[in-house]
DNA sequence: CCTTAGCACTCTCTTTGCACGAGTGCTAAC
DNA sequence: GTTAGCACTCGTGCAAAGAGAGTGCTAAGG
């Protein structure tokens, strides 16, 4: 794994030359373009060497040389050089932040818009897990006969609900009652374990002070369920996308077969979910063409960071882009936005 | 605008043809392929009338003939044969809607993934506007300090919740009272309504009631600002699409800027919102290349049906594909769906 | 007068050959 | 260890040639 200094400054020139072009890169045009100090005769044979060594690949034998995924992957863990983003560009991000957003969701989806448009790639982002989120508040509303929606609302402020069935017997005060009680019971606990646990615990308890067990244990079967769904329709499926087209700008996929199985992909939210939930628990992931567990994208990378609520880490950004990406720049954004992104989701809770 | 029996089978024959394989359509194939009982020379002779009236357009001096938008509006018009849908087909539509969907925007997100899949073209859906939906419950529930949420319900069961700000000096007691006379006068009013007038109305009013004047009369404002929110996110945002990528099986698209250009498209939900917004107000909708109003859409036909809620038309389903789209198919096929698709959201009410 | 066969013509698409340029690997000299 | 030189390889662009499909027109036939 250690190359010399030498090979390290050429491999470093190849990658970033064909980041920024596309093209593969000669032996010529590197002595020529920068300044290593060595002649093009030497630098071939100093590419032939990372060829062998399985840094470099040549699309056919007489063309330069293009980084193979172990080269993206040595550039990326020892010779990136994350230069800060330009002022403009991080006041571009912070104004976008100003704006103060009520609903949680809508942050997400313009979280993902943002970082398409600064960096020009997909953006892929996970909605919030909430089954760690603490409950707040809980409210059974009901709604005609035979209905309710069940309101919940968490620390950080997020509101859910969810329209479930209730056996038609139960008077309005009975249900504000139960509601009272869950309150007192629930207030605090995790979603998680308000749905599980709690539940089957206050089922219990509740049985006691109602005369009408059935209704009761109909009720609360039927919460359990709402939450689920919701804790699930939130964690496990929802995946926002921004500028997937910006996809087609990338020489790579200038051809149709390529770009249709990657835009597909695209529309698989649980398999993207999935690939997404894969990530280091905390700080920048990078996985380069093949690392990507999905078939699919082994010609792309996905540079992703976490994002957090009440300082717990809920969900992940990221950018999906070729494998010839620009991975110092994406980094950095993807810095900036999570910070602006967890002010912003706690900014709700800081008001109170 | 009349044409004699031969050239209009001509022209169906052409069309079903270009419609089936893409190709341009020669005189020899026609004569063999369909029995229009007359040689190759009078079919060019009709052909070559058809193009001099604009029916036809050739691409090329030498090559065969394709229908100009001029002929697929008479093919629509006057010569579309719709066959019923295969049994098979109905009961495979049918039975994705019998399990029943709570919330409204998981059905009509299901909704476009069934369009696409049956058609195998690109749909378009549409949410469901609300202001013409009547207020059956609306409720104030105080979260945290200086934040309440207000859920909102309407006839047909449909919940919408929105988070505002209240003045942080009322009481939870004064907030249901509130709550309690809002609902007495504005139950069964249009959401529109209850927004404009009646929100001003009840402001005057309620002033009387209520001791503090200034504090009533600023969450009256929130809920304002806030139903406005929830009609207009739902009534001027929402787009789901379905199949996005089939676009790029059909030949039309192979060309990486054309896919470009519609799939950008796509992803302006505004620019989309509105394509879909100028139709008839009911039945089925054909627009056919340059008819569709947005320039980018001028290889594309458009076919939309609208849908009801409570027997009120409140919102659009549709597809999107090459202007040499399987008209005949699309239009059964969403005459079928946006059958179901008033069903299952009326079945909604018939429970109570 | 309408229909049809025949034919010359047009246009696209594919193939082939060829020259060019970029880049390499190897060898021999520095 | 470095470099210049050279032969070699491969992709690309271009022009010419040929095949194929389809037309429009003309003249003959019903």
């Amino acid at each position: 794994m250690s190359l010399d200094e030498r090979k390290k400054r050429i491999l470093q020139a190849i990658v970033d030359s064909y980041i920024a072009s596309a093209e593969p890169v000669g032996s010529r045009f590197l002595a020529r373009r920068y300044d290593l100090g060595v002649s093009p005769a030497t630098i071939r044979n100093e590419m032939a060497d990372l060829e062998e060594m399985g840094y470099l690949e040549q699309p056919h034998t007489s063309s330069g040389r293009i980084p193979s995924d172990k080269g993206y992957r040595f550039y990326v863990d020892f010779l990136l050089d994350i230069h800060l983003l330009a002022d403009q560009e991080i006041r571009r991000i912070n104004q976008w932040y100003q704006s103060r957003v009520r609903e949680i969701d809508l942050q997400i989806q313009r979280t993902a818009k943002i970082i398409s448009q600064v960096t020009q790639y997909t953006s892929v982002v996970m909605g919030p897990s909430l089954s760690e989120q603490k409950l707040n508040y809980l409210q059974l509303l009901p709604v005609g006969a035979g209905s309710a929606v069940v309101v919940l609302v968490d620390e950080a402020g997020i509101v859910e609900h969810r329209t479930v069935d209730i056996p038609s017997g139960i008077s309005e005060e009975e249900l504000s009652g139960l509601t009272k009680i869950m309150n007192e019971r629930l207030k605090g606990r995790t979603l998680e374990e308000v749905k599980t646990s709690l539940m089957r615990e206050l089922n219990a308890e509740l049985t006691g002070y109602m005369d009408r067990y059935q209704l009761v244990q109909d009720i609360i079967e039927q919460l359990v369920l709402a939450m689920d769904e919701t804790i699930w329709e939130n964690q496990e499926e929802k995946v926002y996308l921004g500028g997937t087209t910006n996809i087609l700008n990338q020489p790579e996929f200038r051809n149709i077969e390529k770009a249709r199985q990657i835009l597909s992909l695209l529309e698989e939210e649980r398999a993207l979910h999935q690939a997404l939930s894969e990530l280091a628990p905390e700080g920048i992931t990078i996985r380069i063409g093949k690392e990507n567990s999905l078939a699919e994208m082994s010609n792309c990378s996905m540079i992703t960071a976490r994002y957090e609520i009440e300082g717990k880490t809920v969900g992940s950004i990221g950018v999906l882009g070729p494998t010839r990406m620009d991975y110092s720049h994406v980094v950095s954004v993807l810095n900036v936005i999570a910070k602006n992104l967890n002010r912003s989701l706690s900014s709700k809770r800081d008001k109170e």
